[in-house]
DNA sequence: ACCTGAACACCGTTCAAGT
DNA sequence: ACCTGAACACCGTTCAAGT
């Protein structure tokens, strides 16, 4: 069974559209992902990508489900108890969104219903049901932590802290002192409100299941 | 002490400008909101709106502080105890959100910094300090709910659940029944997963609060 | 001071045409 | 099947010109 040799191989990929466009928000940022740049990055012309991608969404969708596939979830393998799981999973899912800040603001807007995005609510679905959790529950608790994590990455890498004296107005702000609002002081805000925040809804879950089993 | 009489009053103001952005990204979306389109629906040209706003980034971040400001914060007048005035002024958020869902996306990029924004972490930061919490920790209080409540917004409110079978496969995600992804069942879920991690959050804070002062 | 038209340098997407 | 150039209907923003 021969068949004609096949003609040369096409120039584009969906794999190669998604990796050039993660590098292209890396590098240069959301805005600079055009399609017409995007096609110049690839060597093509911008209505090539058609051909791949039905639409610019349908690409930038498949670059944010390229970073959730990066979070781990090996953790909910049985090993450990559902708190601790729960923990590893949320600082793994915060640092694959902070590999790629600038694809966070995209990545956001959608439900996860992408097939990493799936396979991730799966995956703490399961493990939940099988700690015990109700059901219902188990649901609501995935997606409760994908809102503080994806809030907590969006406030935290998205826009940058303007340094600006006048902007705060102790008077306008009495509570507020300049130290806790400077640009290098976010960051640490920023992971530590991340963490106090993780510790807290791990604990306050805790407390409804030992009242609920 | 007499003046010219005042020449015929401009067309346009902030105000206007704010107003009618606002009501237009709510009936048509944010993407209706181009600077060419908002004008007209404002009876002018496109470039008149730079004699009010130095850039697009400026009118929308102008009708987010907008949005931000009808937060209720009345709460944090000193009546109340701090888990019970932070439960209400997060629903309080989170209703002021979900009145405006098409700018959430937008809203949910920048730090707050801007005077509503800025008002409320101040109040927030106020009424933790004045229960006796740290500063540090007053500090981290305020931006941890922002990330949850903002967090809920946008995946519960920026895109509609895509109610398609095929993306379903009972193969590829064993734990996720049918019924727990139809779009009619997706606002009881972020309802319900709001009011989880809410309570989470207030009771697990209210855990450290307990072993710290 | 405030608004306008014209212009610049872009967009996302469609489509007929090529191979 | 996959890529192209041309075209359409848009963008945000600048700027000289008008009042």
């Amino acid at each position: 069974m021969s068949r004609m040799a096949r003609p040369r191989k096409p120039l584009l990929s969906r794999e190669r559209i998604v990796a050039t466009a993660l590098t292209l928000a890396d590098e240069e940022g959301l805005p600079a992902v055009s399609t017409r740049r995007l096609a110049a990055e690839l060597g093509v012309s911008g209505p090539s990508l058609y051909n791949h991608f039905t639409t610019k969404d349908d690409i930038l969708d498949a670059v944010a489900d390229a970073v959730v596939a990066q979070v781990d979830l090996s953790m909910f393998n049985g090993d450990r108890d559902w708190p601790d799981a729960l923990t590893a999973w949320s600082r793994s899912y915060r640092a694959a969104l902070a590999a790629h800040p600038n694809i966070v603001p995209f990545l956001a807007q959608g439900p996860g219903r992408r097939p990493a995005g799936l396979r991730m609510a799966d995956a703490v679905f399961g493990a939940m049901t099988a700690a015990g959790w109700p059901p219902a529950q188990a649901t609501r608790i995935g997606a409760l932590m994908r809102y503080f994590i994806t809030g907590s990455a969006l406030a935290s890498f998205a826009r940058g802290f303007v340094n600006d004296a006048t902007t705060y107005d102790s008077v306008a702000y009495p509570h507020l002192g300049q130290a806790h609002l400077l640009a290098e002081r976010q960051q640490s805000v920023d992971e530590g409100a991340f963490e106090t925040g993780l510790r807290a809804l791990v604990d306050g879950l805790a407390l409804q299941y030992a009242a609920t089993t």
